[in-house]
DNA sequence: CTGTTAGCGCTTTCAG
DNA sequence: CTGAAAGCGCTAACAG
């Protein structure tokens, strides 16, 4: 409210000359006011607004040692899956004052290593990976950095250091018992190739006990992919009754190529997709789908960050967030 | 590859020990390496690998007033419409040294100032901001900040500083126009109450000329409002023919209530929405939508920041990237 | 091509 | 409760 041009921005140090404070207490009125006088926080505010000073992080951060950054990484920014999972990670962190370092690492490895190095010049307070860390470079630089890190979107006994997540195994397994107890005998995966999504498949094909026809796609899938994914399944199978498919969005394709050709769903073909997406209740017929709580994982991995900075104990360093079978119509038992 | 325990991590103090040169050598042999002998660079090169050394970009950008980040405001994470945008954002930036530090500024204004204030106090080099920024208390702010600032998504005759977008105004034309030279009168709205969905409801009144049964409601709009959108609709307009929908989302919405209510697409109803989602061409029918080019506007956004920051003239400050109608079966001409 | 001298803006010591 | 000194890790400015 001062000045109309630039004439460089306020420093603490102008706050301080303005309210007639040494600086360092100007200091502590903005950022520890249990050890000011009210009096004296009263005119450093004053100073405050009237300089329009904006505090500088970065140099706060550079003696403090803390930047109140947070680097998150995922996969890939565009995939629906995770976006829940950044926006309560955004908001948890944003309401405890961290900002958070968005970077894509991709669906290979090689870049993991890279992007990592990249955020670590940064200094963030924390870090928070989708997936697990499995590069052994990557999980020792992670291990010496000495900085609280968060695996989530998944579960293994070897965390670097704390986890958020669920097994996909099981949930692979507990779809395939969901199409078992069903009665549905022919039997059929399509799925993106990333890590998650075979172990799914595995734990699905453990449940089977055989092998099933499957389509296999360059993650991330899409609804193009699988109309034709489906395509292919039926080539390998004509009469093949029930097909898990990795994600939502690839199994909304599916049914779409299904219904093109005259399938009828769930009578002549069931599915289930994975992740719950916003339109797998609303599309017709609704979507059957194993439901991940992709917003918890955000928090619940922005908090351990928090409460690890604040050097709080952490109860429960590994989180199971479990999932669950949305039953809906694309598998509604019928008469056929 | 040095130690096994967490030492304290290596500063360029170290690393210009280790290499037997000078502390601002070791800083040049890393980032001017013109300026320094090759033997010299070498020996440098070394150090860092033996000691482990990770800049630390804060410490850097304190006295060289460039912290390499860019801010970037978007209402939420969680709409797809921008994800092409932060993701071109992200990958542009990063290819330039440059971090994206996102921000959720929401649908209303209110948290446009504090989200602005938060940003600042970590020195980017540059905002994008997703519409225009309309407080004035935040242009002034932008502008007296000194640094490249874009606005996109949108265009206006007053830019705080740079924009990279197109109108709403013709795009909402555009659609009514394509909906008149059909054939088609008895037209109707579904729209999200955001300003820029509202701009576009602007533009396709005015190219129709008077009032048409609208059903708005609060952004972001959402597969599931759009089936209770055609509901309204079909309570103010029982025989309605053409529905704009602000939204490929939205659109989807109406399409799966007017099929589950026997109403063909296009012969009963067309539907026309906006974004060009990756659904859009593959959902049957495919659903005729105004496409826009999002990673083409975070691709010139971000380098629009990127040369500025670098001191390049900037020959275009305001960037239209229009739009264009794809049409598809949702509004296939058809013999009734 | 290399080195020395000053800080960037703030917070952590340690004294009053 | 307040202050003075020291320095976080790095780079810009000037000298050699």
């Amino acid at each position: 409210m001062s000045h109309g041009s630039t004439p460089k921005a306020a420093t603490l140090h102008d706050v301080a000359r303005e309210a007639g404070v040494s600086l360092i207490t100007a200091s502590r009125a903005l950022s520890k006011p249990a050890l000011v006088s009210e009096k004296t926080i009263e005119r450093v505010r004053g100073a405050v607004s009237r300089t329009g000073y904006i505090p500088n992080l970065l140099a706060g951060g550079l003696k403090s040692k803390r930047s109140m950054t947070v680097a998150g990484l995922v996969p890939v920014i565009s995939v629906p899956q995770f976006l829940p999972t950044v926006r309560a990670l955004t908001e948890t962190l944003d309401a405890a004052g961290y900002q958070l370092l968005l970077g894509q690492s991709g669906y290979d490895h090689s870049r993991e290593e890279k992007l990592l190095n990249t955020m670590i010049s940064r200094r963030p307070d924390g870090i928070v990976v989708t997936g697990l860390v499995h590069s052994p470079a990557a999980r020792e630089q992670l291990q010496r950095l000495g900085i609280p890190v968060v695996e989530t979107w998944d579960l293994s006994d070897r965390p670097v250091d704390m986890m958020v997540g669920f097994s996909h195994v099981k949930v692979g397994s507990a779809i395939a018992g969901f199409f078992l107890s069903r009665g549905w005998q022919r039997l059929g995966i399509a799925t993106g190739d990333d890590h998650r999504a075979m172990m799914r498949c595995q734990g699905f094909l453990a449940a089977v006990g055989h092998e099933v026809p499957s389509a296999i796609v360059p993650a991330p899938s899409s609804l193009e992919r699988g109309r034709r994914a489906l395509v292919e399944l039926l080539e390998k199978d004509p009469h093949i009754e029930a097909v898990y498919c990795s994600s939502d969005g690839f199994a909304h394709g599916l049914m779409i190529e299904a219904r093109s050709r005259g399938l009828r769903i769930p009578q002549d073909l069931a599915v289930c997709g994975f992740g719950d997406a916003d339109f797998a209740a609303h599309i017709d017929p609704s979507l059957t789908t194993a439901h991940i709580d992709g917003a918890e994982i955000g928090r619940l991995a922005a908090q351990l960050i928090i409460d690890r900075c604040a050097g709080k104990p952490i109860a429960q360093p590994i989180v199971d967030v479990g999932f669950r079978i949305i039953e809906r119509q694309s598998t509604a038992a019928t008469a056929k």
